[in-house]
DNA sequence: CCCATTGCTACATTTAATGTAGCATAGCCG
DNA sequence: CGGCTATGCTACATTAAATGTAGCAATGGG
C-alpha cells in the first residue's frame, strides 16, 4: 500500500488534505504504536518487534518502509530511530497518554454501573 | 470488532496499556477522521457521510457504534455530536492540524529534490 | 397517499493483517 | 576454518477488515 500522498487522494479528502493523509497514514493498523515504541530510544528490528509485543514481522517491515517513506523514521547504527520530524509528531501524541488513562477510568466507571 | 478495552490484552499491549488500547481504536481505518468532521459540529449520518467524502456507510456505521461504545460520541436530536470525552481528545489531535501542514512541506520538498 | 429523507443493513468483492516458518548475511569464538 | 548467534527480513497460507452498491424500513411533510 502507497503511503498517502498530501495533494492527492487520500482517504477522507479527494483533495488531499494534509490532515487526512496522516490520518491515513497513522490510522494504519500499528502506525501510532510503532512510533510511540521507537521513542523510547532507537533499536533493532527485533528489539521493535519485542516492544511491540504482539506484532509480526511481515506488517512491522511493511510500516517501517511506509514510515521511512514518510519520513518519520529512519535507519540508523543501531537500527531504526525518529526523524527529527517524527520527535515533533510523537512530542504531540505524548499528551494522549495522559488522556488514555483518563479514558480508561471513564470507561471503568461506566462498565461498572451498568 | 469489539472495542479495545484498557486493562485487557490490546494490540501493542498484553496487559491493556491505556494507550494501546486508544491507539488500537483511533488507529481503525476512518477513526480519527470521524471525529474530526464530528468536531465541525453535531450533524446526521448523511451528512456525515458527506463530509467524509469517500466513507461507506458500512464501516461508517461501525466506528460510530465502536465510538459511541467509546464513549467518545453520542447520539442527539440532530444525529450525532462528540460527547465531553470526545471533545477532549479532538483538542488534543488539533494540533496535527498544522503539523500535517509542515510535513506536508517535507515531503514536497523531498519529492522535489528526487 | 405519495414522495423525500432518515438511519441504516445485506451481500459480494477486494484488500489488509496475522502467524508461522525459515532464509541469507554478518559477526564472533575457538 | 567450523559452528554458533543475532540480524533483517521474505514467503505463504489463513483470517479478518474494508469497500461499494443496492436497497429496505421508518418518519415526516405536503
Amino acid at each position: 500500500m502507497a503511503i498517502p500522498t498530501p495533494g492527492r487522494p487520500v482517504r477522507g479528502s479527494r483533495s488531499g488534505a494534509p490532515i487526512m493523509a496522516l490520518f491515513d497514514l497513522l490510522g494504519r493498523r500499528w502506525g501510532m504504536g510503532i512510533l510511540w515504541r521507537l521513542s523510547e530510544g532507537p533499536c533493532t528490528f527485533r528489539e521493535l518487534q519485542t516492544r511491540c509485543e504482539t506484532i509480526s514481522p511481515t506488517i512491522l517491515n511493511r510500516r517501517l518502509k511506509e514510515l521511512r517513506e514518510a519520513l518519520l523514521i529512519e535507519r540508523c547504527a543501531d537500527g531504526y530511530k525518529l526523524t527529527d520530524l517524527g520527535a515533533e509528531l510523537y512530542g504531540l501524541l505524548v499528551p494522549l497518554g495522559s488522556y488514555a488513562r483518563t479514558w480508561a477510568a471513564c470507561l471503568r466507571a461506566e462498565t461498572d454501573e451498568a
